[in-house]
DNA sequence: TAATATACTACTAATATCGTAGGAATTGGG
DNA sequence: CCCAATTCCTACGATATTAGTAGTATATTA
């Protein structure tokens, strides 16, 4: 049970625009100098980010990409989903009907304990709320 | 983010293991049929177990598997860590020094929240809790 | 000694991941 | 109108992992 760096480079890249709202468009070469992220290989997830609906781009000179949404309204568990896929893929959480045992399979139950204990976390989560622990983490008050 | 057949079908075999406590060996031709699964593979994930320590063998006619330990005293934690390795595994949440940002990256504090949450579901199971789910699933009572 | 088990090692097909590479299309500014 | 900057799109490839299959050696019981 790992990480993709797909998932990890794809949040990170949204935090760094979460954190440019209201500077207009962020460059990609940016992002990726700024998270130390191929360009190239950025340049696919963001793709994928754009058709989700999590991000919208600026094409041409002075272009970028933006927040397609408030940073508040974006919720860890959706980008997680769209870049990782479902939470803890189990096929039988998922389908009832994937195994005659299904009903009485405590495996089964272990997996869905798991798979909400998951997505509560991520759900609980806002790309506003990673703005702020940042500030939070960078303000003088914390430094030893 | 998702799970190994070979964590699944260790638990499950485990848990084949934990049901016939007191009634000797179990082959593993047995667990294989029972559960569903190839022997020769499932031959790989016992030796991987039994190297971790969690289930004894007996060779030889009549021979079999047994747990090494009470069920009670397994949490599913243990046999998940040793088939499917660190849960939610990133290198910066377990070396610190993996990444220069670690002391204030937001990303990897939601990594380990992550972590916390399944660990904390994977060790409140025993696999003594499973056999007791399992008897109350059987249990008449259940019936519709 | 025959039958039944585990133990061990090697191999393989399929798939996913993590990129690299190259060029096309679009836009802003001089 | 042209150039530089930027996103958009597609294809390719190296590497690792997964999920087995296969064959043989070793141990034990009866």
């Amino acid at each position: 049970m790992r990480l993709s760096t797909r998932t990890r480079y794809g949040i990170r890249a949204m935090l760094e625009l979460a954190e440019n709202v209201g500077r207009g468009p962020l460059q990609l070469r940016i992002i990726a100098r700024r998270q130390d992220i191929s360009v190239k290989y950025l340049d696919q997830l963001m793709t994928i980010l754009k058709s989700a609906g999590f991000v919208r781009s600026i094409r041409g000179s002075k272009g970028g990409y933006v927040l397609a949404r408030a940073p508040e309204q974006i919720k860890l568990n959706d980008v997680f989903n769209c870049l990782e896929g479902p939470v803890v893929t189990v096929e039988c959480t998922e389908n009832e009907n994937y195994c005659a045992r299904a009903a009485d399979c405590v495996a089964r139950q272990v997996w869905t304990q798991v798979q909400e204990a998951v997505m509560a976390v991520l759900q609980s989560i806002t790309f506003q709320d990673l703005v702020d622990r940042t500030k939070n983490n960078k303000s003088p008050d914390y430094q030893i």
